[in-house]
RNA sequence: GGUGGGGUUCCCGAGUGGUCAAAGGGAUCAGACUGUAAAUCUGACGGCUCAGCCUUCGGAGGUUCAAAUCCUCCCCCCACCA
């Protein structure tokens, strides 16, 4: 159900900028050329754009969100609609999350036991429980490509006592999941999720554990919750190496365009963020030269496109001055034209990460990539 | 012409003797945002040689230790009645 094909390593020994890896995964709704990056779509959308817009901006595969889906609409009506692909008209592939994350965000609503997570809606405060199977067993009422196992995300500062406590109940139930998932017939896939706070033993530790199971792809979390980003780097960098590698490598909710070229460059395949698209709502773009805030005065009668050298059909159409007029008035359209700024600078990002591997070239493109950024 | 109401910092609008450079909105300006409780949130918003000082509440006088607030006159708006 999904095959990973590790197409080209970089070469040389240079840890952190010699091990990037272009690959590709087949699953049952296509093919997802790695690196790769993810727009989240929690709700069944990402939102302000149509699935036509994601295509265009070269949105391979997105993500959707099991806690989200599971409080609204209700699994029985994403059943009763065929899945979630049916359901949203996205016939691509789809990433769930398990609502690990959720449970992080929404840590006050949330209660941990050995069996799972007892919690409170945000939207009305029904309580609900989830149990790593359930949590597996949702996804596949979703019919999501990838599904995540539930895992406990632990935020920074964390001590070693908390990140192990979070880190035993991950694993554990990753296997609880695991087991479910192979009873089941291995429908789909299943992601394992490596946490461990940022304690580098620790994140050995569960590396090594989950990497004992046979899932078709691991992932990394609990990064990005606060640490300074080098912090982040040491971990990713020390993960990384610890998965299986010839199967694809996932760094959960990561990142900025500088995390997502220096992550590519250890050795990581996939990626997912809100930062595109809710900061494109927020009015903040990113351009090859640094991001910009649109509602600036400064823009106000700037008829040239958010980036010259963008292909996106915001940059082909449309002034920095009329999406400043539009973002200030609170058009609607703002929104959108924004979002598929950031997403297709964010997915043409990755294919130029692609296309620099494949031609032995990614420290160079890497260098161009940092020095572009200066100005804006 | 008569009666009543009102003129407050860019706009709307609180404030009716000191705790007022003046509530609250809006506008404006800037920033943040990393597995989405986010079309959200934060800060600034009279001036300056900035822990203090100066100018400001339609205008001009006056009362008072002290006035956006009280008194007098004037100017201008709004409502109703002629």
């Amino acid at each position: 159900m999904l095959e990973f094909t590790l197409l080209k390593k970089s070469g040389g020994d240079d840890a952190l900028n010699g091990r990037a890896r272009r690959g590709r995964i087949k699953t049952r709704h296509g093919v997802i050329e790695t690196p790769a990056f993810m727009p989240v779509g929690t709700l069944g959308s990402v939102k302000a754009v149509s699935k036509e817009d994601l295509f265009h901006c070269g949105a391979q595969i997105i993500l959707g969100n099991t806690y989200h889906l599971y409080l609204r609409p209700g699994c029985d009506v994403i059943r009763h609609m065929g899945g979630l692909h049916e359901f949203s008209k996205w016939s691509f592939p789809l990433l769930t999350d398990s609502g690990g994350f959720q449970f992080f965000s929404l840590a006050k609503l949330a209660k941990f036991t050995d069996e799972g997570v007892s919690f409170q809606s945000h939207i009305d405060g029904s309580r609900h429980f989830f149990s790593p199977e359930k949590a597996v067993e949702i996804q596949m009422i979703l019919g999501s490509d990838i599904m995540m196992s539930l895992d406990w995300c632990m935020g920074y500062p964390a001590t070693e006592k908390q990140a192990t406590e979070a880190l035993e109940k991950t694993v554990a139930w990753a296997k609880r999941g695991f087991d479910f998932w192979q009873e089941k017939g291995r429908p789909n896939n299943l992601f394992g999720i490596v946490q461990g706070g940022m304690f580098k033993d620790l994140r050995s530790r569960c590396a090594h554990e989950l990497a004992g199971m046979d899932f078709p792809g691991f992932a990394i979390g609990g990064l990005s919750v606060g640490e300074p980003t080098q912090v982040m780097y040491e971990m990713a960098d020390h993960t990384l190496p610890l998965l299986p590698e010839n199967k694809p490598r996932y760094i959960m909710g990561v990142g900025t365009p500088e995390n997502l070229v220096e992550l590519a460059g250890m050795g990581c395949d996939m990626f997912d963020c809100v930062m595109p698209s809710r900061n494109a709502r927020n009015g903040q773009l990113f351009t090859s030269f640094g991001t910009i805030n649109i509602p600036n005065a400064k823009y106000r009668l700037d008829s040239s496109p958010i980036d010259t050298t963008c292909g996106c059909y915001t940059c082909q159409n449309y002034s920095r001055a009329y999406l400043r007029h539009l973002y200030k008035s609170r058009e609607l359209l703002a929104y959108r034209l924004n979002t598929i700024h950031n997403l297709y600078y964010y997915l043409d990002l990755m294919a130029k990460i692609r296309h620099a591997i494949e031609q032995d070239r990614f420290l160079e493109f890497k260098k161009e990539f940092y020095e572009k950024r200066c100005i804006d």
